[in-house]
DNA sequence: GTGGTCTAGACCACA
DNA sequence: GTGGTCTAGACCACA
């Protein structure tokens, strides 16, 4: 599935919500798709129980999944419904990060937006594979 | 100068060095450029000395700022000498971040370019003006 | 374990680091092994818990050391990938010092170089030992 | 005749008193010699002549050099009258610290030596070129 | 006046 | 239980 890097500096529950956050936006869960119990998943990855149970509780509260003890956990919902203005401030933020990051490694627009480019079309073809 | 936001999240000696390195990414502050001395930036955005010392010796452990003792500090480099492949590596996982987000608020990618390319526009034209 | 010489003018954490360094070095600490809590540490030389915990980010900062909140700190890695003209530019300004305080004393090269060999046999005993 | 470094972390009065120490081990200086006086150093490296006047009042304590006012300064002594005892001491902690450095830097005892007798030549030929 | 070191102590996030 | 962040405040070395 995906490795956990100890070494990062990243939660180790943040990866997991990130981990799980990709699949979905790359299209590799779909609504309504079974994903591993928290037991497995914590086997897998080799990390505390607990860790993957607050990974999954944030999902759940921000409505990504539905966790339904003895059952599991189901992808329930891509869909958003944030309002424009604060999609546009919290986009923003993220852009303003990568453009600072980028001057600092003299990284040029032109090759940055190629870069975009190229991960969004990555993206789409992990879809489109499905 | 800038603002302090104490309910944030985020720490509030990793604010002080986002807004230096935002501040040399945009042109406000050019090579050799004095910068407020500790004690200055700690009064003026009310907090301990300590902590703004924090980040001063993180922006000068990655080679941005040089601080010298009885005198204060200089922005002293902005030229960056990593490999174009580590450039690469550190960029394009911001560029999955992005996109793993736009995904979920449910962004079109032409409306994330539009917005990246706005920032852009509005980041060289703070250079400009100088 | 060791002491803390509040007399000496050497800084507290650049004494902590010291010793860590020497207890890889003469073999006492092997990769892997885990080292004390910064609580712990700190408790046993009756010093601050910041000072201890400035000492292992310098550690882990050079590489030698690797902390994990909530977990602890481990030594991570005894190689060093320094090229070989950066290694002699390093050794040969600390050998300068040795001799010119061997000079001053009035200590002679033969009797310097017995020393040298008197300390090196002594650390490889210790590892020999273990 | 020497340059400060202003970015190596050593106190500017620090480097002035190795320089000197160093000037007279390597046999630049000797006994009866003028050195330059505060003022002319100071202008020379381009430093505040606090600064200077610090590096030659440790030297006049330790007694290397004799500073007479109106007339400038003279290396007086270079013989040092430390009891043995204190000596090997004071070199063993040097030697501790270089040989700790020479293992984590993965240089071997043989070659340390090596580069040990190098320097001791190089020393000695300084003296006798005189 | 400047930054560096250190303390005692509070509160938080993570495992 | 572990490390991380932050404060208020003291004292020191250096320029």
């Amino acid at each position: 599935m995906f490795k956990i890097d100890m070494q990062s500096g990243k939660p180790v529950f943040q990866q997991i919500i990130d981990e799980i956050r990709l699949s979905v936006a790359s299209g590799k869960y779909l609504e309504g798709d079974k994903i591993p119990t928290i037991r497995e998943l914590a086997a897998e990855l080799r990390v505390n129980r607990n860790t993957v149970a607050k990974a999954y509780r944030e999902l759940e509260q921000c409505g990504l999944i539905t966790t339904r003890p003895g059952i599991g956990s189901i992808i329930c919902d891509t869909a958003s419904h944030i309002r424009k203005t604060e999609k546009k401030r919290i986009l923003k933020e993220k852009i303003v990060d990568l453009l600072v990051e980028a001057y600092h490694l003299q990284v040029e627009n032109k090759e940055l937006i190629e870069w975009l480019e190229q991960e969004m079309e990555k993206m789409s073809n992990e879809k489109g594979g499905k």
